[in-house]
DNA sequence: CAGTGGTCTAGACCACAGT
DNA sequence: CTGTGGTCTAGACCACTGG
């Protein structure tokens, strides 16, 4: 079905609903449900008195995405150094935000991120033991990707984004003078109601924006 | 039909299919037409072979609001004082944003947001004079509530956020010490295909916290 | 005017939950 | 097993669009 539109030029009439029935055979409810889904996606555009059309590329919004994919979307090639890789107790805080004891195991990733030869971000990261406590064996270019791959791709994130100054350590790791503005960035991203990833990044900020898309 | 679910716990089972169309004597196509808009709305969900049930309160994703909505939301009181409001040739760049000749005039308006009585933002904001010209003759308290007003609600915003430092102006304003980090913000709202603000905002970038929360 | 999408009827069979 | 939502058929009338 979605053949019949695959890769038209926006604007092009879909056959007509009448058409489809003739053409597979079928009622028009049900050739309505399925045009109704290619509507939903975004695929066709409907114009009552006129007729169904291909619609133009959507405007999505920012979705949830790690700094990686996020980068790799300007196509900067991004190099990321591990600093640290451990297994470390919750703690009081983070076991609030995990909802776990704080005796349970997380694991805590530094990763300093180079974007085209420059450091750009220097992040924290706290995952849970429970489907990440492997990670450490070989960690993964692309956070993400490696969660989607566990079956744990976080479809829901909170982020707080401030504006500060680096201190003398971010400075050095993130190679620019002492006291330049950073953005920090704090992170919260759930997979339906598990919370699988907590960070916190320091990006570099007069050479980094931030790019956010909003709907509605 | 609204009403069979008007404030009901999350969980509640809605009515069956079958039992709304002997109720309301309609074919249940209709019926399920009707709660289906209501699951796209996220006010019911579905449970095959259990049931339709009250949904529980949505997350959504940042949408695209104004400075004083945004504070607003998080209870602070917003003051705007309007340092400057004027009318104005867009110039090469605004028209380029616009898609206007360059003697187009715009609205340009610079306020001094104040939430608790603390300065929190200073923004630039350009207007298309087409539909905001006599904005300036009584400016409102939230724009974006009066674009709504005048049917230019902005359903899409384009933000890029960097990190930098308080000019002396900025400072000044701002009430921080010069040097301080800023968030700084510039945003392009469209109502559908029409451009219908451009606008730079710098916020005290210690205390001011963007909040976003992004889905999928 | 003829053709379009929007909506509706009154049935039907299926896969799946819970008992 | 019964009841649920998911899907489908084969018609129907409406409001709207374009020529």
């Amino acid at each position: 079905m979605r053949s019949l539109v695959g890769d038209r030029a926006p604007g092009t009439p879909a056959p007509s609903e009448r058409e489809l029935v003739d053409r597979f055979g079928v009622a028009r409810m049900t050739v309505r449900q399925a045009l109704d889904a290619l509507v939903g996606e975004g695929v066709l555009e409907r114009h009552p008195g006129r007729g169904t059309f291909v619609a133009g590329p959507r405007r999505t919004p920012t979705g949830v995405r790690g700094l990686t994919d996020e980068l790799a979307l300007r196509g900067v090639v991004v190099e990321t150094r591990t600093l640290v890789a451990e297994s470390v107790p919750a703690g009081e805080a983070m076991a609030g935000a995990f909802r776990v004891h704080p005796e349970e195991p997380l694991v805590r990733w530094v990763r300093l991120r180079v974007g085209d030869g420059r450091p750009v971000c220097l992040s924290e990261t706290y995952l849970p033991a429970a489907f990440a406590g492997d990670l450490l064996d070989h960690l993964p270019a692309s956070l993400y990707d490696e969660l989607a791959a566990r079956g744990h791709r976080p479809t829901w994130a909170e982020d707080a984004v401030s504006a500060g100054l680096a201190t003398d350590e971010e400075a050095t790791l993130l190679e620019v003078p002492q006291g330049s503005p950073v953005l920090r960035l704090t992170r919260r991203a759930l997979d339906g109601e598990t919370v699988v990833e907590m960070s916190r990044s320091v990006l570099r900020g007069e050479d980094y924006t931030l790019h956010l898309q909003l709907r509605d």
